[in-house]
DNA sequence: GTGTACACGTA
DNA sequence: CGTACGTGTACACA
């Protein structure tokens, strides 16, 4: 593979920085400005991710004394001494450099552009590619085949990428003559004047006339009016310029460029570096977008682990004391139940693993009584699908002090997937691997070493890891998040998932039937109307019926033409009454509701109830979510969704199902945290709140809000929690953005501590590089200081909405935690059975429905204490819908 | 087979 | 040009 050198001018890049950023958002607490360090490394991670270099190089100048201020006492004299918010920020990348293992290139007398002319000079001589990284215009001349210029056009992030082609583009010259073109027209930035009146244009009309800047000058003479007599007279500070902006291409530099190859980043020192700048966020998208780059030391973890034999095992644990251990279950888990393989066990002083296969019953009891003692500290990589797996044993996991997945989610709430091994390498800067690779190495008697070893790597893995993650939590104070909410859930979970909810088979399986033949009929007559056969299910082949053929109005575009959704059909119905949309709409309504059934048929188990998943780890604002099936997105609004929900029902032995779900849980949020007054008044009131809102934005009695003026307001309402725009809620509403607009300002007006808590929620966060939640859970938002303007703006959105819908998700796992807690104290037979964002469904055991009423209702309303009751509606039935309320 | 775009259900 | 998810289909790649 052909070498890439990557080349950084150090001081322009860090000058563009600091101005494109601003000082008061990038400082540290004791008051050093890091906003030219932020943004020089910014632009160095993305050319890293983004380019890809084999050799990496940043050039810097030594001061401004150079042999072109000795040949001309004006050379840049134009800059006013660098602010004092610039000093020592160049001395700061030195050692972000450092910590990043790249090498620094400095020489007195020289600028950081002829070092890297040098540089080119010498990778163009062997098969090297380059890419220069400049603020410096000068660079240009270097562009060619094999090398290209990065151009900051904007910010620290809007590059322009200079090739031959495009230089020309720009200039009208070949990269060649650029510093030809340069001289004449002068560079304001070097303090060098060009010629009056002349610009690129003519510059280069006369360059490309006359081939060079030398022969510019032969045919000076012939040059007419005023511009040439312009030139004439300004011929001698053009040669002093062209001398000036040639950039040295053979100084002698004390590296080479082999010695340029990128080496492993020193993970302590990036950590060490990156605290004292306090960039925590670019720490991790170093380490995020870069993980292949980081070199893992390569140190691994040398575990012995034993191989306990079939009678071994009592002994052994009795020989660990107790003493917290690290638990690595093999096996598989899923769909409420697993099995379990293997257990590995890792203390500091020892590792173990049991084949449960081999093991003998009284190995089994010995395991299963160590598992189950809650005086036994334990760290498990996310132990939920195990103890699911110990569940099907009739096993009990108990004294897990830490799940190191759950830890990580919370340190690292952005990322989706939490693999040990990318952790470990992470965190501790170890590889997980364990040299095995060549395959099974079965030893005699048949044990799998190789698993054997693997299992107790990992498990020595996750006890280390858990002490650097309770570290990073410590200092991030969400420990208690962990340990209070997290964890205590995820016990809970398991419960719910093993449990599952029964289903309605005869129901849903007829569902499904009347469904599919609605799906035909809506089909039938769309080809009919149509005039031939397509796939209704194909956006593209719809586009080109609806737009194409049927010469229907445009939609709102999207990337591959114009939009066909509910939305936009709809709109065009309401113009056109094209008889095909309307049965394009039904097509999809009742495809949908089929594909809905007939995925949850397949799902249900042999006891008659599905067991869904839910994710602990994957939602960035700390929300629960449901695969396998999507249980928390079952139909509610139409009557043929309602049917659906009609079959899940109660088990036999129960009761009936309960519903539970907290009153516009959101709003109370943004009441308690806004603190503002009306709100406050409004929820207070016990009102209808929406209609209590409106009366006071347009200033009537309530009895004189119409169903109009409600809906408006409850659409604005809840579009503020999400960063709703005038433009949107026009949208929304179908009214003008003037009008749209206007009522935002009436609403405003009324309900000010909104408008306040949402601004300094988005200028905090800014600030910090993260929001927080009631319960401290934060979700990191870098975007937030992008100089792309959508990336930015939808940075806010998330950063208005994260506290609000993260705050929510506290509360009902509190809750969750407490109705679980309560529900087993008083011995009842009842449980839970999902959850969905604000809503809790439990399965009600024959007499009980009284008593769990009341405590899921005190549970859920006491699980938070608010400026505003939160307050919960229930409702019981035979199945989910009829439990409705 | 894998990845992306679209559409759409819930809160 | 309103947040957070998961799923199924079509379609363009390998």
């Amino acid at each position: 593979m052909t070498d890439r050198l990557l080349l950084l001018d150090g001081h322009s890049l860090a000058y563009r920085a600091f101005y494109a950023l601003p000082v008061e958002n990038f400082s540290t607490t004791t008051g050093q400005p890091t906003n030219a360090v932020y943004g020089f490394t910014a632009m160095l991670i993305n050319a890293i991710r983004d380019e890809k270099p084999s050799h990496v190089a940043v050039a810097f100048d030594v001061s401004r004394q150079t042999f072109r201020t000795e040949q001309y006492a004006d050379y840049k004299g134009n800059r006013s001494a660098s602010p004092a918010e610039f000093a020592g920020q160049v001395d700061l990348i030195a050692d972000v450099l450092a910590a990043m293992g790249i090498v620094s290139v400095r020489l007195p007398g020289y600028e950081a552009d002829d070092i890297i002319a040098t540089l080119t000079r010498q990778a163009r001589a062997t098969d090297t590619d380059v890419l220069i990284l400049s603020g410096d215009r000068d660079a240009l001349q270097l562009v060619d085949d094999r090398v290209t210029v990065l151009y900051p056009r904007k910010g620290v992030s809007d590059m322009a990428r200079m090739t031959p082609a495009a230089v020309t583009d720009k200039y009208g010259v070949p990269p060649d003559r650029y510093s030809d073109l340069a001289a004449i027209v002068g560079e304001s930035s070097d303090n060098l004047p060009g010629v009056p009146g002349v610009g690129p244009g003519y510059a280069s009309k006369w360059l490309n006339q006359y081939g060079s800047l030398d022969g510019v000058v032969d045919h000076a003479d012939e040059i007419t009016g005023k511009k040439g007599e312009a030139l004439r007279a300004h011929l001698s500070q053009v040669l002093l310029n062209r001398q000036l902006n040639q950039l040295v291409g053979d100084l002698e530099l004390p590296v080479t460029v082999p010695e340029l190859e990128r080496r492993p980043i020193d993970r302590e020192r990036v950590h060490e570096v990156f605290d004292a700048l306090q960039f925590r966020v670019l720490r991790d998208r170093l380490f995020e977008e870069l993980e292949a780059e980081v070199a893992v030391t390569g140190e691994s973890f040398d575990t012995e682990v034993s191989v306990l034999a079939p009678g071994e095992v009592a002994g052994w644990l009795r020989g660990t004391a107790g003493t917290p251990a690290g638990v690595h279950f093999s096996g598989r888990w899923g769909r409420g139940t697993g099995e379990l393989w293997g257990v590995a066990i890792a203390t500091d002083e020892a590792a173990g693993w049991v084949d449960l296969a081999t093991a003998t019953g009284t190995d089994h009891d010995a395991l299963a009584a160590w598992l189950a003692d809650p005086a036994v500290p334990k760290m498990v990589h996310d132990a939920k699908g195990p103890m699911l797996a110990l569940r099907a044993r009739g096993w009990d996991l108990a004294g897990l002090t830490v799940d190191t997945a759950l830890a990580a989610y919370l340190a690292l709430p952005g990322q989706r997937s939490f693999d040990l091994g990318d952790l470990t390498a992470r965190f501790l800067g170890r590889d997980l691997a364990t040299g095995g690779g060549d395959g099974d190495q079965l030893t005699l008697d048949g044990t799998d070493t190789q698993a054997a070893t693997d299992a107790g790597v990992a498990a020595r893995a996750t006890r280390d890891l858990a002490a650097a993650l309770v570290a990073e939590l410590e200092e991030r104070d969400t420990l208690r998040l962990l340990e209070e909410v997290e964890q205590p859930l995820e016990g809970v979970l398991a419960d719910m998932e093993a449990t599952g909810i029964s289903v309605d088979v005869a129901h849903l399986s007829g569902l499904e039937e009347e469904f599919a033949d609605q799906v035909r009929d809506a089909e039938v007559e769309a080809h009919r109307i149509a005039g031939r056969e397509f796939n209704l299910g194909s956006p593209k082949q719809l586009q080109e019926i609806l737009f194409g053929e049927r010469g229907l109005p445009k939609t709102k575009r999207i990337k591959t033409g114009y939009t066909t959704d509910a939305d936009a059909l709809q709109s065009l119905y309401a113009k056109t009454a094209d008889p095909l949309l309307a049965t394009l709409l039904r097509w999809r309504d009742v495809s949908r509701l089929r594909q809905t059934v007939a995925g949850l048929l397949p799902l249900v188990d042999a006891d008659g109830r599905i067991h869904t998943t839910f994710n602990q780890t994957v939602a960035a604002t700390g929300r629960l979510s449901s695969v396998d099936p999507n249980l928390q997105n079952i139909p509610i609004r139409t009557d043929a969704g309602r049917r659906i929900r009609q079959g899940f029902i109660v088990g036999s032995g129960y009761e009936c199902l309960l519903t539970a779900d907290y009153s516009q849980i959101e709003m109370r949020i943004m009441a308690h945290l806004s603190g503002d007054e009306g709100l406050i008044a409004a929820l207070n009131s016990g009102e209808d709140l929406h209609t209590t809102v409106a009366s006071r934005v347009f200033d009537v009695a309530p009895d004189a809000v119409d169903p109009e003026m409600r809906r408006r307001i409850k659409a604005m309402s809840y579009g503020l929690a999400y960063g709703l725009s005038a433009f949107g809620l026009s949208a929304q509403l179908g009214i003008g953005t003037d009008e749209a607009r206007g009522l935002m300002d009436d609403y405003f007006e009324r309900f000010g501590g909104i408008r306040d808590y949402l601004t300094d929620v988005v200028d905090r966060a800014r600030v910090a590089g993260y929001t927080e939640t009631m319960f401290g859970r934060r979700r990191y938002l870098p975007d937030l200081t992008s100089d792309n303007r959508q990336r930015r703006q939808m940075a806010e959105r998330m950063a208005l909405n994260a506290p609000i819908q993260g705050s929510a998700a506290d509360i009902i796992k509190v809750a969750m935690i407490r109705v679980a807690d309560r529900l087993r104290q008083e011995g009842t037979a009842s449980r839970l059975l999902l959850q969905v964002h604000d809503e809790l469904v439990l399965e009600v055991a024959p007499e009980e429905v009284q008593a769990v009423r009341d405590i899921v209702v005190a549970e859920m309303s006491g699980a938070a204490e608010l400026q505003v009751p939160l307050l919960v509606s229930t409702g019981t039935g035979r199945d989910w819908d009829h439990a409705a309320h």
